[in-house]
RNA sequence: AGGGCCAUAGCCAAGCGGUAAGGCAACGGACUUUGACUCCGUCAUUUCGAUAGUUCGAAUCUAUCUGGCCCUG
């Protein structure tokens, strides 16, 4: 019997994903992963819960002993907090520390969930290890491929775009194929108390945050002015990393027009580039290169498919020309809107998922944004 | 201090005698395992710069005052 350990986080998803692993025959074993010590990390500010009360963490690893009990399989609970710390947070803030929007879920995904734990997990003996997102392997070819989520509208394959082969070759998505109201009805069917437990959203293992005052925790602020395209003064800023390319709220301005946007940034003058409307001509581009290739698909020197700038927005049609090993220039016929550095790119070949990477430049024709 | 114009929510702004549109900002919620965008909702009633008056009824008409803008000396 084919053992699996689960990534056992209190939700509703992965409780089925056990189910769906148990209905294959596997042998289950769940792991509970605390890697966020918000006293231990001092994240004071922003932090909207009551310290003197049970932290939702604390919650979601009572909810994740009674699925385990319920399903009747072992739950371990494995700390990972200063891992988390070394290899995503330090990365987090040093890119909001230099002005870009890194995003650092698919980093966890890619050091803690299929890394650290998978670690752990080969030392409790496991054949695979699972999770559950929502997201598909399938053999094509003799070669595991990565695909995305049945459910377009749930559809993480986007959080798992830095993994590499190894890693998906161990990697099992028991609920790839179901859609989120399926996996919900089969929580219920089992009696699941998670069953119609709201689904966790903010940075993983850390939650719901005010993210500036958030990030006021570990990055000092640094005020500025902001600025339009022609020089002129419209407001003050608190530091320019506390914004990201395309944002609309909290910026402050009113009066007369349109709502103002955040559309560069001039890192060398600590000013944030403001412009009105939600089609700034200056937040679209057409072209962009992308760094920190993880490359799952055949190798290629120039390739058409499709790529996703941002989390749950629509694949648009793009040509890639690669320049260097770690390196590609992306090209898109229709103009994207706020193309973010520090954001992945991910590509993919209809529902195969077939690389990731990091934004790095962003064009439009010739002219580099400054964002 | 001669003449003209304007004062409506934090910011723009409709209103032209009949019981305060809309936009921006802000706030709340939905959506969302990044961060955004988006969507929905709330937001002047001891209220229209102040005071007095005309009228059944005034942000709307009149007078005075205050503040600001423009033109001419």
């Amino acid at each position: 019997m084919k053992k699996v350990i689960v990534g056992l986080s209190g939700g509703v998803d992965s409780a089925v994903a056990v189910i769906m692993l148990q209905k294959q025959g596997y042998d289950v074993e769940g792991v509970f992963m605390r890697n966020w010590d918000s006293s231990l990390n001092n994240d004071v500010l922003g932090n909207p819960n009551d310290p003197f009360d049970v932290c939702p963490q604390e919650k979601d690893y009572l909810d994740a002993i009674e699925v385990a009990k319920k399903l009747n399989i072992k739950l371990h609970r494995i700390d990972f907090v200063s891992e988390y710390w070394d290899y995503v947070f330090k990365y987090f803030i040093k890119e909001y520390e230099e002005g870009r929007t890194p995003n650092p879920d698919i980093l966890c995904n890619k050091e803690i969930k299929f890394k650290a734990f998978l670690d752990k997990a080969n030392d409790m003996g496991c054949d695979y290890i699972a999770m559950g997102h929502y997201a598909r392997t399938k053999t094509i070819n003799g070669k595991v491929r990565l695909l995305k989520g049945v459910d377009q509208n749930k559809d993480q394959s986007y959080f798992l775009c830095q993994l590499s082969q190894e890693q998906i070759n161990k990697a099992l998505f028991p609920i790839g194929e179901l859609t989120k109201p399926e996996v919900r009805k089969i929580a219920s069917s089992y009696e699941l108390n998670v069953a119609t437990k709201k689904d966790s959203t903010g940075v993983c293992f850390i939650g719901e945050r005010n993210f500036k005052l958030f990030l006021q925790n570990y990055i000092p602020a640094k005020p500025g002015l902001m600025k339009d395209l022609k020089g002129n003064v419209l407001g003050k800023h608190d530091g320019i990393m506390y914004y990201t390319i395309g944002q609309r709220h909290g910026l402050g301005i009113g009066g007369p027009g349109e709502a103002w946007f955040v559309i560069g940034k001039d890192i060398k003058n600590n000013i944030l580039l403001v412009g009105q409307g939600q089609d700034n001509e200056y937040l679209y581009s057409n072209r962009c290169l992308v760094k920190d290739v993880n490359w799952l698909g055949e190798p290629f020197t120039t390739l058409s498919c499709t790529a996703k700038f941002r989390y749950r927005q629509k694949d648009i049609p793009v040509t890639l020309k690669k320049l260097d090993d770690n390196m590609i220039e992306v090209t898109y016929l229709d103009c994207a809107r706020a193309v973010t550095p520090g954001q992945a790119a991910v590509f993919y070949d209809g529902d195969i998922l077939i690389g990731g990477a990091v934004i790095d430049k962003v064009y439009m024709n010739d002219k580099l944004r400054m964002y």
